[in-house]
Parts: C-alpha cells; sequence; structure tokens
DNA sequence: ATCCGCATGTAAGTGGTTACATGATTCG
DNA sequence: CGAATCATGTAACCACTTACATGCGGAT
C-alpha cells in the first residue's frame, strides 16, 4: 500500500520508467523508504491493471525502448485519498540495537568494533545527507516540505551519534 | 534471521513459553524490533527443529500446559556467531515521512492534522520509554548495555519532537 | 454471568528479497 | 576491449500480517 502510493506521487511529480523510480528510492525517498527494483516493477504493472497508472512506450533514440508511466485521474483521486488517511504504524527493526542488547555476551574489543563500525556508518550516511541538503533548494512549499524529511533523516543521524559518544564515554 | 536469534537471547536469558516472548516483544525488545506471535511461534518451531532449541513440557498448575522453550549447547553457538557477525543493513521505512514528503498535496488543515496527530503518538510512545527507564535498573554490565537500547529509544523520540517544533514553526 | 489473562496454534494472503536473464550505448 | 549506465523484467523464495479458532481459571 505504501509503496504504491509512494510510486503514484513520484508519477505525479514527473511520468517515469521503473529505472528512473528505482533512482528516486535510491535518493529522494531512500532515506524514508526503501524499495527493491523487482517490488517496484511489480507494483507499477498492478498500478496499471488497477487503472491508476498507464504506460507510453517511448521509443529509445540510442537506447532500450521507455515504459514510460503516467499517473491516471483514477491515480490521483487514489494518492490524495492515501494521503488522508490514518499513517501505517511505523515497525520497528534495527539489527544494530539488538546486537547491542546482547552486547554482554560479545567480549570487550568485539563490542567496541560493533559501535566503530556503527558510528562510520552513520557518519557516512550523515554526510551524504548533509551533501545533498546543501545542494537542494526549497522555492516553494512543496520542496520545502520535501526537504523537511531530509531534515528529519539528518537530525536522527545526529542524534545516534550522540548516543554513541554516550555509550563509548560509559564505557570508559 | 534476525528474530530467530533475538529468540535465541532470550531464552538465553531464562526459558520461556512463545507468551512470554510475545510479552517481551511487546515490551524490552519492542522499542528496536517488532514480531507478531504467528512468526514467534512459527520461529519458536523452527528453532526446535534446527536443534537450536528443545521444549520442555510443563503441566499447567490451573492453566493450560506451558510448552517451555530452552535454549541448547548449538543455540548458544549459534547466538554468539549471529552476535559477532556484521549488523544486517538497516531498511527504512517510515509510513508518516512518506506522507509528509507529498505533503503539499493535503489542504493546510489536514497537514497540521497529520503532524498533531504524530506528536501525540510521539509524546505518548516517549512518555511510556521514559516511564520504563524510569523503572529499570542497571545493576550489571548486562542490563547496562540492555538499557543503553532504551536510551536509543528515548533520544530518537525526543528528536522527532524538536524535529516538529521546527516544522511548526516554519508553517507559521 | 462475563470479561480478562494465559496459552496455543493454523490458514491465507501480502509484501519484500535474491538470483537469474538480456541487450544496447557510451566512455575511457 | 571492457566496464558502467540505461532499461527491462521473471521466478523462487522468505518474512510478515491478519483473521480465525479454542479453552481454562480467576476476578468482578
Amino acid at each position: 500500500m505504501v509503496l504504491s502510493r509512494l510510486i503514484l506521487g513520484l508519477l505525479a511529480l514527473a511520468p517515469m520508467t521503473g529505472y528512473d523510480l528505482k533512482r528516486h528510492f535510491d535518493s529522494t525517498v531512500g532515506h524514508f523508504w526503501a524499495a527493491d527494483k523487482a517490488q517496484i516493477y511489480r507494483t507499477l504493472a498492478q498500478l496499471v491493471t488497477d487503472g491508476l497508472a498507464d504506460v507510453e512506450k517511448v521509443a529509445g533514440s540510442g537506447a532500450p525502448d521507455r515504459q514510460e508511466h503516467h499517473i491516471t485521474a483514477a491515480g490521483r483521486t487514489a494518492l490524495a485519498e492515501w494521503l488522508a488517511s490514518e499513517p501505517e504504524r511505523h515497525v520497528e527493526r534495527d539489527p544494530f540495537l539488538a546486537r547491542v542488547f546482547f552486547g554482554a555476551d560479545l567480549g570487550d574489543d568485539a563490542f567496541r568494533s560493533l559501535l566503530a563500525g556503527h558510528r562510520e556508518a552513520t557518519r557516512a550516511r550523515l554526510e551524504r545527507f548533509e551533501r545533498t541538503r546543501a545542494e537542494s533548494s526549497a522555492s516553494d512549499r512543496a520542496a520545502r516540505l520535501r526537504l523537511s524529511t531530509l531534515d528529519n533523516g539528518i537530525a536522527h543521524l545526529r542524534v545516534e551519534l550522540a548516543w554513541l559518544d554516550a555509550v563509548e564515554e560509559e564505557l570508559a
């Protein structure tokens, strides 16, 4: 459900191929929703059979044909309905914290290296987000709201680093 | 994988029934890993067929029989191996942020009420976590590490509220 | 009497991941 | 000449959710 509506939302911004969508899920919306390409192609096909999107074949000039997907009127209605509906509950699943929870069964060195690995991954992610943020412009209201989800990601990554500092300080 | 190892970890702390495990997933580990009871019973059965846990029937004195699951030696080995392995990557999926991203398609009132609903849910969750935190004692290293995952949750909820403040301020 | 907590599970469906498979163009 | 990017998809599998189904004992 969420995935299909996110795809509709992206199609509402511009007509796209599955490949284009995949790039969005790796960049613009990736910080709050992950999606695999197999999943994207499957969902896109479903949207077409449901009449929420339709396909236009664009002959590739020196490239494969593009299956350009457009949102339909019914699609816009479905998108608006979903937007106004109660958000689905957020499912927590953090494999790193799962290891920390049983961290005492790990030696001190192994535990420190678990933290170090997580710190590095978090730092790299934060850097990438901050670079994207700096390159973005918030011209209108719509763009400002889209950017605020990135700010949300940045804020959470910063607090994750601060938490790591606190845990490491306690270890010392 | 993560779920089966988390279950092993909990069984290492004490022998338990599926029902007991469900309560843990609703409280102690719920803040970083959600699990449904159907999932728990299935995984528990799998652990037994894999020889990582075994069952002892305990006649219920004035209650149904308890299928008490114990971790085996092989189970402890599997748990230790998983703990030392690279953490699985964290998959981001946030239905609330998904709506914010397309928030401009929502009227101003509807958008504000989306934020208000999220604020209330976040506040309630934070209150619950802080109450749990206050009731907990961090006697030894193991307990301190377990508690630190709760602190992680608390820190993230606080930053979520701060982010909400910032977004609402920008709207005004 | 009725509801709540304890305790067990199954069945069907949806959603998500991994691996397989193909082929053209562009850039170094 | 080889690697990367664009572009499409299928098949098999695994994980997760929702709904259904049962029954006892203790408290109100």
